[in-house]
DNA sequence: TTCTTTTCGTATCGAGTCGAAACCAATCAC
DNA sequence: GTGATTGGTTTCGACTCGATACGAAAAGAA
């Protein structure tokens, strides 16, 4: 019987830290009749660019499956807070759009408390906690696989102002508004040196 | 090394960054035919003293209902990995015991990685990040409830080591085993100044 | 052009989680 | 003793989850 008494001098593991505080924020998502998954649907389609707001963009950003993710929309749909419409382009492809509804909902999120709470630590000490916890999100993402997602102005992918004045993306060879530019992207990759 | 491009909105924000790594080491968590939930509870059962291996201090610490937590325990007890004593005391009351399978398969829980990755960053970052945590989980607690759990030695109803060299707890009036002392409690309480 | 193959999304199945609520038995308070 | 409280369990309906099968559209190869 091998007790892990790693110097335990109250100091609590940072691990058991992690592991506490997103328990809280999973807890705290049961409300509004939503659950966690529904919520972090939800708040995906929020946030993610016209490219991104797909069911496999979905699947992909929660580390699920094509299917769950389709069943997940279901019940935010019959709820009324997003609905799905057809690409006129693809045909196999359905957009999700937040209804109004969903914006109102999203408004009263859960986890705007943990916001708040976060606004209430020194800004080196928050600076610090980002540095880590990136640092840890790419060390885990190596070893386990999982999407990340960035923004599409700091996408390798991206392509500065056209001369018409739109955002580009080379990827998808299409334009972007202003302001899906500055969205989540499932196809982002980091961008190169020097490159564009 | 890239240009750090923090002064345009490609700052990730914090709470993102804790949901994604939340998402992370969920994900992580199902192996070995186990869920999230019951890893949780596992590693509850490993690190709590005898006052708080119940079904109802799992539930308290989980955040979750007792119900949910009596059907976890079920799952739990059903694969081998745990077993429900009565105490002889209160006959309500069950005790949790994990079983030598139950041991063995905590020496593979999947945040062990989590752990490896922490390992990997500086010391003094992680100092930061874990005081940053620990008030990020005292506001949220505040404000949303949730138990909170320590260890004996540092808990205000912890009483010194008795005559017959046992350490007490003042508030279940009973002995502790120098082991039990030293593993978390779910009727911790922060210690007054000067106590102890 | 016709085929195959791949991709995108949905439907279905079974096991199991979730919170809410009802429930029971033991214990406590008066 | 009576009544309230506490500790656990059970049941219920909604939902998640992965796996699988499925269908339609698109992309690629012949």
């Amino acid at each position: 019987m091998s007790t892990q008494d790693t110097e335990i001098s109250g100091k609590e593991s940072l691990s058991r830290l992690l592991d506490r505080l997103g328990r809280m924020a999973r807890g705290l998502q049961y409300c509004h009749g939503l659950n966690p998954a529904q919520w972090d649907s939800l708040r995906f389609v929020a946030q993610a660019n016209r490219f991104s707001r797909t069911p496999g963009a979905l699947a992909a950003f929660l580390g699920t499956t094509k299917g769950t993710a389709s069943q997940t929309l279901n019940a935010l749909e019959k709820k009324g807070y997003l609905s799905r419409v057809p690409d006129p382009d693809d045909k196999r492809v359905r957009h999700i759009e937040l209804t109004e509804k969903g914006a109102e909902l999203l408004a009263e999120d859960p986890l705007n408390c943990l916001d708040q709470a976060i606004g209430r630590l020194p800004d080196d000490m928050v600076d610090t906690m980002k540095e880590g916890l990136e640092r840890l999100c790419i060390n885990m993402q190596s070893r386990c696989g999982g999407q990340d997602m960035g923004i599409c102005t700091t996408c390798g992918h991206f392509q500065g102002p056209t001369d018409a004045g739109n955002m580009r993306c080379g990827y998808k060879q299409a334009d972007l508004s202003c302001e899906d530019a500055k969205r989540f992207c499932i196809n982002f990759e980091a961008a190169q040196t020097g490159d564009c």
